[in-house]
DNA sequence: GCCCGGTATTTGTGATCACATTCTCCCAGC
DNA sequence: GCTGGGAGAATGTGATCACAAATACCGGGC
């Protein structure tokens, strides 16, 4: 249960790794690094819904004293992540049938119009058009190649990658933010789902979406991500019912 | 400079009020309360863009150790109300062209459907609407008294009052948790503006708003609360070109 | 069998200290 | 007057401890 295992005990505070003489890069931050591969567990829906969680053993699976993990974690319950009980115990979010009806509608108000404005970015730079398409269909064959390997964990991960690498190119950090804060709610039952239903059958709309970027066809985008969104969600609301 | 004033030194940790033999209430939280403080005041426009800020200021200007502070500055930067230094310093986040134009379409695309919800919400409960259009009418009158005694303090306040009071009305917490996050990043510019320009002529959509809800007409409250967020946020527009 | 009650453990929160980095000033040098 | 540098202050981060509340565990009583 000691919690700063490398350098053990008597490492003191501030211990930012070396000086590194060559490259001034900044000093990497514990307590952004264990919120970074948390925010990815939870959007890869690799976490559970109800899961609990406490500071300690976050700590302790990190191997990092306790002071980052609850950084970390502050940060996701302020996102809506994570959830705390009234009696402030901490756990991966539930839900519940009322919530996949909000996520659904900020969802499809806000995600298709980031990726019209991912649209918007690369018209008349077709260089990066291509680059974005070319990045775009690389992460949906290995997406495919999850769904008829019954890969539940790289599915989640594909599926997410696809999506904020449209929404990145849209460049509007403040839009992208939110989106972010709505997948942190979102991630957990994509799993749960995934994994009831068997990815076998599952469709989406990504083929659709890159079709749309290569002829230059931003409603049929819209559209594509509107009803890839709805598709999933939908979903969703089928497990949450059962 | 010392932090724990009340109780002063020997008062050691988890000291949370009294037993209070009745009433079992939860004992408060020292950084939710810092937070609550925070963050209203950065969404009632009382804290200038770019204005410094730091844990041990914070901690001393409310009279609490370190801890809180960090934990409510955590919070707020996640939600985008605060901003980072690359060197991490905190600052009241800064306002960019760019940024008031996402904050506008994210703003556009959810607030006028939290008005909806809240009008559907109260749809068939005469009681509910009529306590709600109640409510919103008293912030508007207050609102208007600021507006003519020129007090921008009470103006802003009264405005993201108007707004809130209205938006919780839809008993959407998903919902309304992005559209605070939102508000927490406008906040500190609406300020500005009204400062910068006077609340002499201001015009706002607030009667046209509860006029809508007297008549039972939801695209109307829709389209008043749209043209709301546009008005405030092309004056924004127009404070930061200068 | 099940439920109650008390003990031990876990847990979030607050306080405090240490440290490296960054910022702020002020003054010498030109 | 302006620039550069260096000493001192301020700041974010991490570590560790204390404490009260909540939970988990276990055994006895019905």
């Amino acid at each position: 249960m000691t919690p700063g295992r490398k350098k053990s005990a008597p490492t003191k505070a501030g211990d930012r790794g070396k000086p590194s003489p060559r490259a001034v890069k900044r000093a990497p931050i514990v307590h952004e690094e264990v919120y970074a591969r948390l925010r990815r567990a939870i959007i890869d829906g690799q976490l559970e819904p109800g899961r609990a969680l406490s500071v300690r053993s976050l700590a302790a699976q990190f191997s990092v004293s306790a002071m980052p993990a609850r950084e970390a974690i502050r940060r996701l319950v302020a996102l809506g992540a994570l959830e705390m009980t009234a009696t402030r115990r901490i756990m991966i979010a539930r839900m519940t049938p009322d919530k996949v009806n909000q996520l659904t509608e900020a969802r499809t108000l806000l995600e298709p119009r980031l990726a019209v404005r991912a649209f918007e970015m690369t018209e008349g730079r077709p260089r990066a058009r291509k680059s974005l398409i070319s990045r775009l269909a690389a992460i949906d064959e290995r997406h495919d190649a999850s769904i008829t390997q019954g890969d539940v964990a790289a599915y989640s991960k594909a599926n997410s990658e696809f999506h904020f690498t449209l929404y990145e190119a849209a460049r509007a950090p403040v839009l992208l933010g939110v989106a972010e804060s709505l997948w942190l709610q979102t991630g957990p039952f994509m799993r749960m789902v995934i994994s009831e239903i068997g990815t076998s059958l599952l469709v989406d709309q990504h083929k659709e979406a890159i079709d749309a970027l290569r002829d230059d066809d931003p409603a049929r985008l819209e559209t594509a991500i509107r009803l890839d969104i709805i598709e999933g969600m939908e979903r969703i609301g089928e497990a949450a019912a059962s």
